[in-house]
DNA sequence: GAATAAATATGAGTGTACTCATAAATGATC
DNA sequence: GATCATTTATGAGTACACTCATATTTATTC
């Protein structure tokens, strides 16, 4: 890989000399290496520590063909993120009883992403970071999609609770999701802030957690909609 | 001002012409020039679209200067909004008869801040944005001390409220601040990103309100030193 | 396989937040 | 008022995310 790129760079152009350029690979694969780069490099390094020009380069690709990609740095680290965090949720939840109640299985999901979080920080961050994005009014598209990861994640914990009939049906994921979302949110800024240890963290967010499901009312005129999107993943 | 930035940036160096130089103002006089200056440009061009280098043009200063009093752009947002922020929350408070309920309180104070974020989105959005300390570990004093804001404001209030003996004594001010502060931050995720109608947003608002306030338990254990921050603004 | 159009790739260029070596001002001591 | 030390100011310079005019490849049609 980095032979390449270096080959390249000596080269300059490469004209007649390889016939197999970079462009016979289609897309998906491209973007695949643009993501192994930037996930590698995130975890080396950390994230404020990559360059563009790094990931470009590991991915054997121009500099402004990365952002054909990928719209921004963040935009990577989001990509990078969105499958491990899900797959962290997921892994997680296999490993409860399905005769736990259901906040005791979201806790356990939670201090999952918690211990994921404490062993790489760098790509954990991404969520956080990517929120900035919210203070960019072009970009509500942005913020969309990263709303629909997030729920798309929450959501089938969810709807795998809510298969084993520990959930009252009608629940308004939508609703859950942004509890969740929320209180860990708050949670990290309490923790970093090395305000709340962790055991308090962690007792406080139990109480939370069973107010946020043994306390919602099913609000019944609502269609729920936008919650679709996470529930529709696998049905 | 303008023309004195000008005038300085035609002639140079003024070295002879003027034995008023910029130096026999003193810090302060300075903090204060830069802050009219942001928070001028800001509300007029919004904050993407003002540069460093005009917020110390109109500010009659060098652009390293800046960041002698403040870290970062962000910093000066979060230094403007603050005040607003606090003034705002009070503001709001006055209004409210001493018989309302806390949650009731706490409504009212939320949605003067929601009106304010409505009216000056420039500014309002600097809390946002500032979140994006997080992801950088080297300012966690900052961190710190937006939180200390935050509290500040929230803690004010509920100190406020617990004078008229509306609130249980030995409420966990923290507890409080972090849930209305998450709230905040969730419901402006939704409302934000389209999914979520005003009324419907306040309406869980106020659902999840009440079940922070009724449904809370008071952390017996815990002295509780976080929050007396917020308190001792005033005793 | 020539001609044309559409899609994709490229990297030098651009804008801007932030730095740093240098300079100026201020204060202290004689 | 000369000398030194400390604080404060400066703006040219730097680094880096992102753009855009141009180039290259692929697809299409004859």
């Amino acid at each position: 890989m980095k032979q390449a790129a270096k080959a390249r760079a000596a080269k300059g152009k490469v004209e007649t000399a390889s016939p197999l350029g970079r462009r016979e690979r289609n897309k998906q694969e491209k973007l695949d290496r643009i993501l192994a780069a930037a996930r590698e490099l995130f975890a080396a390094k950390g994230f404020s520590d990559t360059t563009t020009q790094e990931i470009a380069e590991r991915a054997d690709i121009g500099t402004g063909t990365l952002f054909l990609y990928a719209k921004s740095k963040e935009d990577l680290l989001i990509m990078v993120f969105k499958d491990e965090m899900i797959e962290t949720s997921q892994t997680a939840l296999r490993k409860v009883s399905p005769d736990t109640p259901i906040a005791d299985q979201l806790m356990q999901v939670f201090g999952a992403m918690v211990a994921y979080h404490n062993r790489d920080l760098p790509l954990a961050r991404a969520l956080i970071r990517e929120i900035t994005i919210l203070a960019n009014p072009d970009r509500r598209e942005d913020v969309r999609s990263l709303m629909r990861i997030i729920y798309s994640g929450i959501g089938d914990i969810i709807a795998s609770a809510h298969a084993r009939e520990k959930i009252r049906p009608g629940l308004d994921l939508l609703l859950v999701g942004e509890a969740l979302f929320g209180i860990y949110y708050v949670g990290l800024i309490g923790w970093l802030n090395g305000q709340v240890t962790k055991p308090t963290f962690l007792k406080r967010l139990r109480t939370k957690l069973a107010l946020s499901i043994d306390g919602l009312r099913v609000p019944s005129a609502e269609p729920a909609a936008p919650a679709r999107a996470a529930s529709s993943r696998k049905s």
